[in-house]
RNA sequence: GGACGAUUGGCUCAGCGGUAGAGCACCACAUUGACAUUGUGGGGGUCACUGGUUCGAUCCCAGUAUCGUCCA
């Protein structure tokens, strides 16, 4: 037998978890070859931002995937999970220029080639703290293959798929409504844009005068100073006369034409909009179609300006009153202002209302690479699951629009873009070099730009290395559904764009987000945000995984709280104990399994429980149903195992005959351990290198099921035990009689159970000896009578007895129901009338044999 | 405005055409031989509402209500 050091009393995790993560690092366990013969299975992580720390989400995101890693590295697959963080451009530069501000500094005080070393630098010091975390954590991360966005390599990744997509004309610069944050002073894609009600108010304005008069409707009156148009419905009787004709625009002193446009509505408002083509996207396009002026009337700040009226030099929103008031000087305040509730795009980054605005960009051209991006799930080369939320990306995918690339930022990737004397431009991938005298575009690119090439940069594209080859495709997505948009549909673009067709990942598994007890979403402003660091030092990091793997239902949120987590933490203080106790008692590994023939009914029940256990969990984990797998085996473990078989082999164990069921229950212990590694690694290494005085349980082999270690009728007799046992403590219960109390019994009729009769009363501390009977119990086919010489509670006996025949008596009579509908006998399944037909005969049963104990009882 | 999802015990959630499940919480008892971060026993739900399909509906269908999320 095996050395193995005896377990501490108690389950402390801050004693194991620090030097377990690094005896597995030291050994190289995480470290993925890209010249094995085993399969591949790969997962790259979705990169965490480098302002970053750990947050529940990602606690969950992690686990997850540690799980599915784990799981396959104990399958025998060349296991890659390459870690690493994307550089957030607008959120990093943001904090670093809030930190130039507390010095009274802006970055242009420090020029651009200052600015961007300060961003680095501040990376290289406080960056990555989540890497840290994601070690306390236990994250099987492979750290030689660690990436960031801003990598040279990566870098690289973006100059060449830049150039690639704009020669095949999927990038293109143009003058489009783009969205502006007149904060961060940048523009942004559209999913960067959060949309929320407010309350505005709603305008009629009256345009011209006499019989060139039209009043438009708008929520924006300080945007009419950029108007170029009023547009009317074509069909619209009451305006009809005066398409084509021009209309003064008040405060402006302009003439502007009316026109017609079939995107009015001529049931909104008045029927009648102003068209303020650089300020609003719909009028944009109205603006484009008639060829209708688009003057900007504000700067990059949101402050008028170029409108020539006295209301240049005003913040917008102070314009906006400003005009009203004028407006109304003039009385052409037609409708006093209504409270109106309308949605207004915010900042994602810093709430600022995002302000629409035509401005010269870089936009990647989405149609043919989105499509691709659907067709790829629609075919099925890539699977989301749960398939549910497909329609989620197919909504997304068939109708993006146009993807605004540049950024007004100077950390991030700037656009491989020159521009010549003339305006000429040129796009330069890694390897060109400028014409002389041209002037490189100064803007960086959209953080998701590079984030979407994540799959195959970090494998080392456009090298085509080990890695790549080994790796790409990777197995299998995991990420919360929130960016779905924001980054998976993009790296399903640009995947399938520069891999020749082929798909990033086979698949895409969804998860939810973490709320709190309430199902209520997390946030500062509520207050009811947690720390998993907090939670980790408290009951520490398998109790955090495993609080979260039992929640993870696939694509839904989960509800956590701190008790969930202690109870986690219960369980395994629960395994801790369990498994000293098993080892206490001699539990091994050693040497093959006694022939399962051999073996005893209740050995045999718990292996064949074991084999259940192990086809289902594989079979959960193999479809993500995280939630599922953790509850079947916390269940085989705590009920089956602690509960029922532990309890069972005590008086074995205190016999003699012992040394087979010492090697079932080192058998299940050890194949627990291994189902449960993915989930709980710390608690489940230590635990199993002890028992086993293995090397480690990382590169264990993951439990298959047997089908030579499964007898269906050790279920049957095990059954009876269970049902026996918890008849005679529900009688001592009943009773009043202490657990501890020893009480004389005589079994009979005990039949296939006989041999386990000496279990039973070893649980039940009852003991053999001639007595006056004076109380029984019956069941399953066994009588167990006690000795209680007048002790009896026949009251009480009385109340339990009666109870259970009106139970009875209510489940014969809803038998009989079903037995004398002519309907049910005639179309119900062979098999269902069978089963309601014994449950009827063994209710009946039951009644005889109730109602007999019930008039045995002494009348008292 | 469009779409999707949800509504099951006090709370959070599974489940499912054939007598309703879990964890936590609750009640009672017990320091027993691994474990009080425990054990044993127990109570608690007409599965949102209204119709329909079916021998049978918590489950399928339709409608209603409430809530949530995404998109515009």
């Amino acid at each position: 037998m095996s050395e193995r050091p005896e377990l501490a009393a108690s389950f402390t995790p801050s004693e194991i978890e620090a030097p377990l993560y690094k005896k597995w690092l030291d050994a190289g366990y995480f470290t993925a070859d890209s010249k094995s013969e085993k399969p591949p299975f790969a997962i790259v992580i979705p990169p965490p931002n480098v302002t970053g720390v750990l947050h529940i989400g990602h606690a969950l995101d992690h686990t997850l995937q540690d799980i599915l890693i784990r799981m396959k590295r104990m399958k025998g697959f060349e296991a890659l999970w390459l870690p690493g963080m994307d550089h957030a451009g607008i959120a990093t530069q943001n904090v670093v220029e809030k930190q130039l501000a507390a010095q009274g500094l802006t970055r242009h005080d420090l020029g651009r080639e200052k600015f961007v070393e300060k961003v680095w630098e501040w990376k290289e010091e406080s960056g990555g703290a989540i890497l840290d975390q994601m070690k306390r954590l236990g994250d099987s991360v492979d750290w030689s293959r660690e990436r960031f966005t801003m990598d040279e390599g990566l870098s690289k990744a973006v100059l060449e798929i830049f150039k690639r997509l704009y020669e095949a004309d999927l990038i293109y610069r143009a003058e489009r409504i783009i969205n502006w944050c007149p904060r961060c002073l940048t523009a942004l894609s559209d999913i960067e844009v959060e949309h929320s009600d407010v309350a505005g108010e709603f305008f009629s304005v009256r345009y011209g005068d006499g019989d060139m008069q039209i009043t438009v409707a708008t929520t924006r009156p300080e945007t009419m100073l950029g108007d170029g148009a009023v547009a009317v419905h074509p069909d619209d009787p009451r305006y009809s006369h005066m398409i084509g004709k021009e209309v003064l625009l008040p405060l402006a002193n302009r003439l502007i034409p009316i026109i017609a446009d079939e995107l009015v509505d001529p049931e909104f408002g008045t029927g009648a909009v102003k068209v303020t083509g650089a300020h609003d996207p719909n009028d944009f396009t109205m603006a484009m179609r008639h060829g209708i002026e688009m003057p900007i009337i504000m700067n990059i700040h949101a402050v008028m300006e170029g409108s020539g009226t006295q209301f240049d030099g005003m913040d917008r929103f102070d314009a906006r009153v400003a005009v009203v008031e004028e407006l109304r000087k003039q009385g052409r305040v037609v409708a006093e202002k209504r409270p109106y509730m309308h949605s207004v795009g915010h900042c994602q980054r810093c709430e600022t209302i995002v302000e629409p605005r035509l401005s010269k960009q870089w936009f990647v051209k989405v149609g043919p690479l989105a499509k691709a991006a659907g067709d790829a799930v629609r075919d099925g080369r890539v699977k989301i699951e749960p398939e549910e939320l497909s329609p989620r990306y197919f909504e997304w995918v068939d109708g993006m629009h146009d993807w605004c690339i540049s950024r007004q930022l100077w950390w991030g990737h700037r656009l491989p873009v020159y521009y010549g004397p003339n305006d000429e431009v040129v796009v330069c991938g890694p390897n060109d070099v400028p014409p002389a005298g041209y002037t490189q575009d100064p803007d960086v690119l959209d953080t998701w730009f590079s984030s979407a090439l994540w799959p195959f940069s970090t494998l080392g594209w456009p090298e085509k290395t080990p890695d790549l080859e080994k790796f790409y495709p990777t197995s299998v997505l995991v990420t919360g559904y929130d960016i779905l948009f924001f980054w998976v549909a993009r790296m399903m673009m640009m995947g399938l764009f520069v891999m020749d067709g082929v798909q990033p990942f086979g698949t895409i598994a969804l998860h939810g987000l973490v709320r709190d007890r309430f199902g209520k979403k997390m946030s500062k402003s509520r207050g009811n945000s947690v720390d998993p660091i907090e939670f980790m030092d408290k009951y520490g990091s398998d109790a955090l995984r495993f609080t979260l793997a039992r929640g993870a239902n696939p694509g839904a949120d989960q509800a956590l709280a701190e008790e969930w987590i202690a109870g986690a933490r219960n369980f395994a203080t629960k395994l801790w104990n369990a498994s000293r106790f098993a080892m206490m008692n001699g539990a091994n590994v050693d040497g093959p399994l006694p022939a399962f023939d051999s073996l005893n009914k209740i050995d045999q029940w718990i292996l064949t429980r074991l084999n259940e256990t192990i086809a289902q969990a594989d079979e959960y984990l193999e479809n993500f149903e995280f939630a599922k797998a953790s509850e079947l085996i916390y269940h085989f473990a705590w009920d089956d195992l602690c509960d029922w078989y532990l309890e069972l082999t005590k008086s074995t164990f205190a016999g003699e005959d012992k040394a087979a069921t010492a090697r079932v229950l080192g058998h299940v212990l050890d194949q627990l351990l291994r189902l449960l590694h993915p989930s709980m690694p710390f608690i489940t290494e230590q635990l199993w290198c002890n028992l086993t005085g293995g090397e480690t349980l990382v590169t264990a082999a993951w439990p298959v099921a047997d089908a030579t270690l499964q007898g269906e009728d050790s279920i049957h007799v095990v059954t009876n035990i269970q049902e026996i046992i918890t008849e005679i403590r529900r009688f001592r219960n009943d009773q009043g009689i202490k657990t501890s109390a020893k009480i004389v019994a005589a079994f009979s009729g005990m039949g296939e159970l006989a041999p386990y009769e000496d279990a039973i009363r070893f649980i039940v501390r009852t003991e053999r000896a001639d007595g006056n009977y004076s109380a029984k119990i019956e069941v399953a086919g066994a009588m167990i009578e006690f000795d209680l010489t007048g002790a009896i509670d026949i009251k009480a006996e009385r109340a339990r007895l009666s109870k259970d025949l009106a139970t009875a008596q209510k489940d014969l009579a809803t038998a009989k129901i079903k037995l004398e509908n002519e309907g049910f006998m005639a179309k119900a399944p062979l098999e269902v009338v069978t089963e309601i037909r014994e449950r009827a005969a063994v209710t009946s049963a039951d009644i005889v044999r109730i109602e007999a104990a019930l008039a045995a009882l002494p009348a008292q």
